[in-house]
DNA sequence: TCTTTATGGTGAG
DNA sequence: TCACCCTAAAGAT
């Protein structure tokens, strides 16, 4: 469950069970972190919250536990005592009464304090999250027209967490498909209203998955195919893992190539080389 | 059983 | 841009 969506659902989850009740169970599985347990125990736990694809769960006195699920970490949350039917290392836990969230597989695991959390690494460096920072569209579109991100393959940028954080493989395809931009194109050769849609199309898909649990394209499109009996595979995305299939707009091939290091999708019409628009600085 | 891929991220050059 | 780290599941043999 990776992109930041699917983490802030996770988060949600996590709060429902724990946020605002006192731990009476944390268990970590790293050897170094294992003095924490007691430290943590008997603390409630006030937030839960997100930064991109990582989490921060806070508790009462100052100390939050930072997880990143990367590509396999996932989150269980159950009652009763009971524990899910997987194969994975369990690697944290908090119990709260007849609540328990538990995080399996992950590798990325810390505690941290006000100051090593401000110093954070990952942290420090992230660029506005849509959904926990809700930025407008006029703050974006200035965003991508500043000078660290402007000559930028726009793939590659939509990538990079410290533009905005919580975009990822399959946003990014996504959201370069339903604002008809290539891949390939940078910022400071797009007119001003392709920058405008670009940046209408990260919150709104954004925003979007999150309420659909990962489902990017549009509600009409996605629930007619469902009633023609397509399997979720089949309905959630408009480009993201179909190259070499039809575009779902205009019939044309599907095309894949690494960009930014990841595989990326787009369809060769629907999202030109080159600006459709009027240009950014024209001779005028 | 081995190899590849994956919705992620780091650091060297 | 590349090698590498992490873990799990799917695909190839």
């Amino acid at each position: 469950m990776p992109e930041g969506p699917e983490i802030r659902r996770a988060a949600d989850r996590v709060a429902a069970a724990v946020e605002g009740r006192v731990a009476d169970e944390v268990f970590f599985a790293f050897e170094e972190l294992k003095p924490f347990e007691p430290v943590l125990t008997g603390r409630r736990v006030d937030e839960v919250t997100t930064r991109g694809k990582g989490m921060l769960t806070r508790f009462e006195g100052g100390l939050s536990v930072f997880t990143h699920n990367q590509l396999y970490g996932r989150w269980y949350v159950m009652r009763n005592g009971r524990l899910p039917k997987t194969g994975r290392q369990l690697r944290f836990a908090i119990g709260a009464g007849d609540h328990r969230a538990l995080l399996y597989s992950a590798s990325e695991i810390e505690v941290l304090d006000a100051k090593t959390e401000r110093e954070h690494p990952f942290l420090s460096r992230l660029g506005p999250d849509v959904l926990s920072q809700a930025p407008t569209v006029e703050e974006l579109a200035a965003r991508l027209g500043e000078a660290r991100f402007r000559s930028r393959q726009l793939g590659a940028l939509l990538l990079d967490q410290g533009f905005v954080a919580g975009l990822g493989n399959y946003l990014r395809a996504e959201i370069l498909f339903e604002a008809r931009i290539h891949p390939r194109r940078r910022a400071r050769d797009c007119a001003d209203d392709e920058l405008t849609r670009l940046a209408r199309s990260i919150l709104a898909l954004t925003k979007r998955t999150y309420r659909t649990l990962g489902i990017t394209l549009s509600p009409a499109r996605a629930a007619e195919l469902k009633a023609a009996g397509a399997k979720r595979s089949e309905y959630r995305f408009w480009v993201y893992g179909r190259a070499n299939a039809a575009c779902r707009v205009c019939e044309k091939t599907l095309r894949a190539e690494g960009i930014g290091g990841r595989k990326c999708f787009w369809c060769p019409t629907c999202q030109p080389a080159e600006a459709t628009g009027r240009r950014r600085r024209s001779s005028s």
